[in-house]
DNA sequence: CTATGTGAAACTCTTCACAGCT
DNA sequence: AGCTGTGAAGAGTTTCACATAG
């Protein structure tokens, strides 16, 4: 597989697939779970049933990271939890900012899933003077003047913006400037950055005409509003889209704006 | 990530690729930013830019629609439009019921980009009374004792759920058993629905540890990590991954260690 | 000449199936 | 025996590069 070989298997490393590394958190999450309910070791076959992945798949993530199961047992929960935690960057703290606190920015600083995973809300922020100091989650948000000093001041390297699409670049640009490399993107626009940054993109109207263009489909012969496609309908097999992972860095245009 | 169940035959008929079907919501986005400037007609390569792809992609995609552009020219927006609209099944109205009316569900009532793509929010359910009747986004939130009625008496086959993991599954469950055949998922949990369903789900945390993954990354690639070797904090080099023992006859031990 | 549409090559990801530990 | 780890085959996706239509 991989062309340099040393002496270890080198092999991985300079890859975990990015497909794998999109399953991690969902491995970890269903591990996460067994722990809670203390159980010791879990098999391939069960983890992945409770991740929702077939167990070839499963295994097959696993032996990117290394060999960290047992052969005729299963996996012990504790240590691939560490593992995978490790792995994943969570086993050390990640202070985010959350620019844009409207209805979307006040759902995520409440989000519990962020702090239970290493990730801990240093600051929420916002363009409207009338914002400032009230809290939100507990914390209180703070005027978008300050934001290159809270970036700075916190040592941020991630930003999530969930402002409105017309915002969302010219506050890129700041949180860039000031030193963030990864972003977190929920305004429906394409991002530019420079090399070097990384930018995932949550689209919710995607998700929807994804869904849509599959429910058309299950319709099926009937209403076909207006035909001009007559497309020989067939009921293509719902699937599995996997979770998430796609999505590269884009988006565009606003049309119309989350509030 | 639907629930496994076998694969089938699926008779492929017109299909369009999972991959070119989730870009094409991007590349609507675009076109309809072209539309709205009154530009006629765009190339593959300026409309690739404008959803951030690259050229040869796109026309690719656009080739499983048809060949709807004109060589030497480019493709005609508005055609386009209505072109891409249609396969994606936005011709049509799609009535959705948000369950869960927490921040994020406040959050999803109030995204305009649902409604600007013929979306509409037949109506908003929550299981807390205290809810019941309190508009939000305008629609008043109705009991979730009602879900049944709703879904049947608006025609809803698109089911969004953002209420807490917990309640996710039994929602589903009655979203479904009431005639819901796609349903957005929001909850942190995997949700098992009877084939003939189709499932997206949108997970925040995943997200954000995909981000920490990478960023964990470049810090590695930074020559940045302290010293237990030379850089690289991935396991390129045996330079940590030694110290946490992933191999030893037996050694998967350490239960918890420091970083 | 220009820019699309598309076979074919290159890659990536998934699934199979079984060798190899325990 | 039981279950992991993994080459190899298969499926799906992206990229290349150029024939072809306008």
């Amino acid at each position: 597989m991989a062309t340099g070989r040393t002496h270890r298997p080198a092999t991985r490393s300079r890859g975990i697939p990015e497909a794998t590394v999109a399953r991690l958190p969902l491995y970890l999450r269903a591990l996460t779970a067994l722990s809670e309910r203390s159980v010791p070791t879990v098999s391939s076959e069960e983890l992945a049933a409770a991740a929702g992945v077939n167990s070839a798949k499963l295994r097959k993530d696993f032996s990117y990271l290394g060999s960290y199961g047992t052969r005729g047992v299963g996996y012990d929960v504790e240590y691939l939890v560490y593992q995978i935690s490790r792995e994943l960057g969570l086993t050390q703290d990640w202070p985010v900012v959350i620019v844009g606190i409207g209805n979307l920015g006040a759902a995520l600083a409440n989000y519990g899933g962020f702090a239970s995973r290493g990730f801990r809300v240093a600051a929420l922020i916002d363009a409207d003077p009338a914002m400032a100091g009230k809290p939100v989650a507990g914390i209180p948000v703070q005027h978008s003047d300050n934001l290159e000093k809270i970036i700075q001041d916190n040592g941020v390297s991630i930003g999530v913006i969930a402002t409105p699409a017309g915002a969302a670049q010219p506050v890129c640009d700041r949180l860039v400037a000031a030193g963030v490399t990864s972003i977190l993107n929920f305004a429906p626009t394409v991002l530019t950055v420079p090399d070097g940054v990384d930018v995932r993109k949550v689209d919710l109207s995607i998700e929807l005409q994804i869904l849509a263009f599959h429910e058309q489909r299950k319709a099926g012969e009937d209403a076909h509003t207006d035909g001009t496609g007559p497309a020989a309908v067939t009921r293509e097999e719902p699937t599995e889209a996997a979770a998430s992972a796609d999505q590269g860095p884009d988006g565009d245009v606003p049309a119309v704006m989350p509030a």
